[in-house]
DNA sequence: CGAGGGTTTGAAGTGCATCAAATAGTGTGG
DNA sequence: CCACACTATTTGATGCACTTCAAACCCTCG
């Protein structure tokens, strides 16, 4: 693939974003210079939280999951993030200082830009300013939920909530379910153990008869599963999603 | 008081915090006409959660509690606010419906601007977008620690936590603390019931030499608060603040 | 002094974490 | 196509942190 077929691909990935819909000619051209396409394996850490930040990222495919590590090496997943997802922007707002760390959770393909370039597109191109706010109030709010849900939500619910968040991502007549990464992973992503997913997606099936076929689910009754789930959550199935699939 | 009395006591108030610092004198002359300023009881409900939402507030004195509520009464406090914050702000990008609940936790005085008057702003004066862009950002970046520090940090860490931001917010000289409102308030605040903030401040009494009277705490010794308490943390202290004291 | 909130204490239960080990699943080279 | 190695997942046993429910205590203020 010619320099030129990468850099229509750069442009072409980013545009199906809202965050850049709006963004200026001048932009894409700068763009077209600076924007880096890169592949990543698993498990490489591409930032560390605190560190001077220079890159804003978008993922092509794969997952990268964002979390905050104490000194004795406790990890707090903050969230997983996947296709057409951005991430490392709130940086932009912190001094230029990460506001978390980022390691790829599986082998991804990542398009990285430089935040000179962002931050001219921030001060020359009013839309754009509003691009961002929207995308990071979305942002905030999707934190609001999580707050809520670890507080709230047993583990069994936090996990029927993750199931029904992937419903109403797609059909809403297609009840089988393939999980979008490792269980493992799902357990971070939700604030849990390993151990607790498996014991917890356990006792969902008892409770509201879904079927596990490895990484495959199959929802027998939706109201069963939303009616177990949603008892815990401020809102109700189907919830209002955030344009955001997936997570 | 007169009405100009108070107007130009709304406009002043509004004027210390960096969210209306770049605001034209067009924004000025209609908050004059459309500013709200009342006093609240404690224990009043300001508006729901999903609501639609008509107003920004700020508060002059009190606090104001933020929470969601599920159908059957569970409720998670998501943010104390008080002295000159503003809340009910992230609506604006929420399609004018709330993303939490608000409730008076003290008697409170309370300015008010209708949406209307807020979004002529945005869209009339850059500067004011990025100012809100910028309160967004950090609000972000709190929820971030947030959850962080609902994940790993115990109970006892918490309430640490929670004092020893309240002295980066004074002098470091100073290390007598006044509680800012009720304990049971705090132990909501920190997402765990008032039996357990009550005995999780007697075990960090214990591991860390605190005095206990009443709301007020003695800090023995920052180093060995800090090192008991930053340990489930991500950062050390004294954490970079958000410019926004006492939460 | 007495009423009513806020706070503390006690006793018992629950949910999740932890540690250890077994099992299932996946990809590899023979 | 099988045996092996390696990882992901499950299961078991135990412990701890926090919750829950109940009651006592304390403080403030009419």
């Amino acid at each position: 693939m010619g320099k030129s077929a990468v850099t229509i691909d750069i442009q072409n990935t980013l545009q199906a974003l809202d965050l850049f819909k709006s963004c200026s000619s001048s932009f894409w051209n700068t763009v077209k210079q600076y924007g880096y396409s890169s592949r990543i394996e698993k498990g490489r850490v591409l930032f560390l939280n605190d560190e001077t930040a220079e890159r804003i990222y978008v993922i092509k495919s794969g997952w990268v999951r964002l979390y905050r590590e104490t000194l004795d090496g406790a990890q707090a997943t903050i969230d997983l993030v996947g296709n057409s997802s951005c991430f490392g922007e709130t940086s932009l707002f912190n001094d230029d200082r990460h506001t978390y760390s980022a390691e790829s959770a599986e082998d991804c393909e990542l398009i990285s830009l430089p935040f000179s370039l962002i931050k001219n597109e921030l001060f020359s191109n009013q839309n754009f300013v509003l691009s961002i706010l929207s995308a990071i109030a979305k942002q905030s709010l999707q934190q609001t939920r999580e707050i809520e849900h670890r507080t709230l939500q047993t583990a069994p619910q936090r996990i029927g909530c993750f199931i029904l968040r992937m419903v109403d991502a797609e059909q809403k007549n297609d009840l089988t379910i393939h999980l979008p990464y490792d269980k493992s992973l799902i357990a971070s992503r939700l604030g849990m153990q390993p151990e607790t997913f498996s014991r917890a997606l356990k006792k969902l099936k008892d409770e509201t008869g879904i079927a596990i076929k490895g990484a495959v689910i199959e929802i027998e009754s939706l109201d069963t599963l939303s009616s177990f789930t949603c008892a815990g959550c401020s809102l109700e199935f189907p919830c209002p999603d955030l344009k955001r699939k997936n997570r």
